[in-house]
DNA sequence: CCTCTCACG
DNA sequence: ACGTACGTGAGAGGC
């Protein structure tokens, strides 16, 4: 079936210029917003297969609806020049791709793409049409769908004439009324004064059109049948000029619209020289013309590296020349590191590269490597050394000698870059081109090692890059002052990480399994009673179908939607519980069937079969504010807050009888760094007399004595400080304490009258980003924000709240990790045998020998509290039992 | 592979 | 008017 696709040229690439975050290449030009249409129209082709397709522009600035009306489009502000610049590129790069465009003089691209969908329409062919511009659905028909964009460029919304009634109540032809009595802004359409939208649907609902209004005036009264009347031209006009014109003269047919897919020989080329890689690699392209094949290709390649793979008779020549290696590769397989298989490793000194298949590294004639990769003096930097630490370690090599690794560095310097591989840093630096992973070994169902003589090379070439980026890394770190966090706090924390992984925390697999035979009982319960109440069984994990019945079938009102039908998350089935009984038995089948499946079922597949134990893998350069992620199973979320859900950590057990689970937690230490970095005095005094934060809140913000603060009061006072920490809006706080938003910002207000040091804090912290494009934290751990100064608000807002959120949760997570440094440093010196086993972001978790409990009571707080000097003290919490469950 | 939902700090 | 709270990971369904 052919579909043609019309595309409004634009509109689309103004709106990806506002979109997307300036992007510009090595000559300086900007191409944000071409990179943002082509990666919508990339999407539009992969989801969409278009047979053909157009993108239309608008041309030549005076248009036949000046002719009646000089004003339109007038006040509205020039095109800014970056954008301007970026219409030849999009073009240029549009006929690379094979895309045709058309442009007809004096018309605009609504214009072509209306008279093309009225044909298409006769025709009935399918079209769907791509814009912002919400004018576009006056064309929708049986045949034609318009994707309206939402927010950034590549989500959109179809619209058939079926939504349009179902969001406006209105026929397509009637959107041209509902814009004829609104006006627009943007194009200078004037409309009715005083009418928007709510009122012009209501007015439409009751005559139907603008006519119909204007006639029907005499059933109105008050200001608005004066408005009406008074301005009942103006609405006749504004119609006209919201009507697309469908008659455009075209000289092209339909086979001027042919698409056949990418010209994949033209694409690569052009892509590459707007220098968007991500595309390129994408869509497989190369940026050059196809490479010569073969040997002679190979060799051209790699001519400038001195390459051995080695065998065993090369063995001895390697191990002379280790006291030269300072660069390592360990190439291992699949994504967890507990799991791994070791591949074989790269080795590289200035000179001389190395590729030792694991095979040969585990065989006798092999030791003196193994010894030098388990010496802690002979330093080694390498890409993601704590994964390969792993890998080894379970393969009974030990690792040590950590010196730089290139991972975590490009992790400081810009922690929202999403995890680079050793090949993306290559070509940030400008090294000798590293091929993709993706490319040697293929990804997914597909991923095969290949054979040796091209993985050998791949591999040692890795270790190579790691010489050149640790050189290159070295200035950035110190240029940006991160050199002390990276060397005495991250790399020191990835060794000790590993140690705890290789620990893991014993888990008792008889208990789990008894918890879950219990919940098993209570959702089998829990289902028979929802089947029996809704007459009918469906699948309840299926939010389609239960929205089905909860909607449709039991009539229930719509509270929220999401994109691809009825919303029923928790907030929306609190909302619906006073309509419906079985509302509250969803909830609770929710609540226990997540128990089941992540917590039971989840954690129970985690199990080692070698150690009992779970060994979780804490992950150190996902979160872009430093904090630490888990992963394999994630111990960082296992329930706490409902009583059914905590009884889970009691199967988390010491791992030797008589031991204890020691755990600790640094009490409010996000409004404790807060109160250091604002300088705020109420709030130093505050926790200097170690008060109740919330209730001190409470009193302050509403004026009343600690006696005269209610629970509820209490209550918001939390979400308050909260809210503050997350850098605060009206609309985020009225939403978790379910109040009016004018209530919260007045909430909000009053907190600032209080906490001055706290206002001027928010305040200076959002100008410093804007200055810089960064937010550091106490330790100079950065976050870049980009976005800070976008013109598009909700861009601009989003990052001004991680300004105010970034250096509070950053330190606090800074905190804990050098408390982690300090901690395993005073049990080595002391010489105990307690074990750190677990971080949970404000949290640690230890198991400890009977002997050890009362020093380690004491030493643990300690050691946390006085992690990092501050304004105000910190405070960790203690607690102890004979799981984790009771160390609370 | 994406979306929704929900667990934690 | 805009439409959000900050930071994560995992399981299930459905395309």
């Amino acid at each position: 079936m052919d579909k043609l696709i019309l595309i409004d040229g634009n509109n689309v690439i103004y709106r990806a210029f506002f979109a997307m975050p300036p992007l510009t290449n090595t000559a300086g030009q900007q191409t944000n917003a071409v990179y943002g249409f082509t990666t919508m129209l990339l999407r539009l082709i992969e989801e969409h297969k278009p047979t053909h397709m157009i993108v239309a522009f608008d041309a030549g600035k005076i248009t036949f609806r000046h002719e009646g009306y000089q004003e339109y489009k007038g006040g509205r502000q020039k095109t800014p020049p970056e954008l301007s610049e970026q219409f030849p590129l999009l073009k240029d790069l549009l006929r690379n791709l094979g895309v045709p465009q058309f442009e007809i003089e004096s018309y605009e691209a609504d214009d072509i793409i209306g008279s093309i969908s009225r044909k298409a329409d006769e025709a009935g062919r399918e079209v769907m049409i791509v814009s912002g511009d919400k004018d576009m659905l006056q064309l929708a028909s049986e045949h034609t769908t318009v994707a309206l964009i939402r927010k950034g460029v590549t989500e959109i919304e179809l619209y058939g004439p079926e939504q349009i009634r179902e969001k406006y109540d209105l026929t397509p032809e009637q959107i041209i009324d509902l814009k004829g009595l609104m006006g627009d802004a943007s194009d200078n359409i004037p409309g009715v004064p005083g009418v928007g939208e709510k009122t012009a649907l209501k007015l439409l609902h009751q005559f139907g059109s603008v006519e119909g209004v204007i006639a029907g005036t005499g059933e109105l009264k008050g200001k608005m049948k004066e408005k009406l009347e008074a301005h009942a031209d103006d609405a006749i006009m504004s119609k006209k000029l919201a009507t697309i014109y469908r008659e455009v003269p075209l000289e092209h047919g339909w086979e001027d619209m042919v698409f056949t897919g990418l010209n994949r020989e033209t694409a690569g080329p052009a892509l590459a020289k707007l220098e968007f890689k991500s595309l390129l690699e994408r869509l497989s392209l190369s940026g050059s013309a196809p490479a010569p094949e073969g040997e002679e290709a190979a060799e051209a390649q790699e001519a400038e590296l001195e390459i051995t793979i080695v065998g065993e008779d090369e063995l001895d020549d390697l191990i002379a020349a280790l006291p030269g290696i300072s660069a390592l590769h360990v190439e291992s397989n699949g994504d967890n590191p507990h799991r791994a298989e070791v591949i074989g490793i790269g080795l590289s000194s200035l000179d001389r590269h190395y590729y030792v298949p694991f095979s040969l590294l585990q065989s006798p004639a092999a030791a003196k490597l193994r010894d030098w990769l388990g010496d802690e003096h002979t330093p080694k930097s390498g890409y993601d050394l704590h994964r390969a630490d792993l890998a080894l370690h379970w393969q009974g090599i030990p690792f040590a000698g950590a010196a730089k690794d290139v991972q975590l560095a490009a992790y400081l310097l810009d922690p929202t870059e999403a995890n680079q591989d050793l090949s993306d840093l290559a070509a940030k630096y400008s090294l000798p081109r590293l091929a993709t992973d993706e490319s040697v070994f293929g990804k997914g169902a597909k991923y095969k090692v290949p054979e040796l003589e091209v993985l050998g090379h791949h591999v040692a070439r890795k270790s190579a890059a790691v010489l050149g980026i640790v050189q290159k890394q070295d200035k950035e770190l110190d240029e940006t002052d991160m050199n002390g966090l990276f060397d005495d706090l991250e790399m020191p924390l990835s060794r000790i990480l590993a140690d705890m992984e290789k620990q893991g925390i014993a888990v008792n697999k008889e208990d789990l399994k008894e918890l879950g035979k219990e919940f098993e009982a209570q959702i089998a319960k829990l289902v028979a009673e929802i089947y029996e109440i809704c007459g009918t069984e469906f699948n309840l994990n299926s939010p389609k179908q239960l929205g089905e019945i909860l909607f449709v079938k039991l009539g229930l009102p719509v509270v929220k939607k999401t994109k691809t039908g009825y919303s029923t998350d928790a907030e929306v089935l609190e909302k619906l519980a006073p309509y419906h009984d079985v509302v509250r038995l969803i909830l609770q089948y929710r609540t226990i069937a997540k128990l089941q499946s992540t917590y039971v079922e989840g954690l129970l597949k985690e199990i080692s079969p070698d150690t009992g134990k779970v060994h979780t893998f804490y992950r150190q350069t996902i979160a872009a504010t430093g904090r630490l992620s888990s992963q394999f199973p994630n111990l960082q979320n296992i329930p706490i807050r409902l009583e059914e859900g905590r009884k889970l950590r009691k199967v988390f057990v010491p791992s030797e009888p008589g031991w204890s689970i020691l755990a600790a937690d640094y009490s409010q230490i996000e409004l404790r760094v807060l109160a250091h970095i604002s300088d705020d005095e109420l709030l130093k005094d505050a926790f200097l007399h170690d008060m109740d934060i919330h209730t001190k809140t409470a009193m302050d913000v509403f004026g009343v004595t600690a006696e005269q603060v209610d629970s509820n009061m209490r209550r918001s006072a939390k979400a308050v400080n909260f809210g503050i920490v997350y850098g605060i809006s009206d609309y985020g706080l009225s939403q978790n304490l379910n109040i009016p938003r004018k209530e919260a910002a007045r909430f909000i207000e009053q907190y600032f009258e209080v906490f001055q040091g706290v206002r001027r804090y928010m305040d200076e912290i959002v100008v410093e980003a804007k200055k810089n494009g960064y937010v550091t934290t106490l330790l100079e751990r950065r976050r870049y924000l980009p976005e800070i100064n976008a013109s598009n608000f909700n861009l601009r807002s989003f990052a001004e709240r991680t300004a105010m959120n970034t250096p509070i949760q950053g330190t606090a997570a800074d905190i804990i990790k050098l408390a982690m440094v300090h901690m395993d440093k005073a049990l080595f010196e002391r010489g105990l045998k307690s074990r750190m086993l677990l971080q949970v972001h404000d949290e640690l978790v230890f198991e400890v020998p009977a002997e050890e409990l009362e020093l380690m009571k004491v030493l643990l707080p300690e050691v946390m509290e006085g992690a990092l000097k501050l304004s105000v003290p910190l405070k960790a919490e203690v607690s102890y039992g004979s799981n984790w469950y009771e160390a609370k």
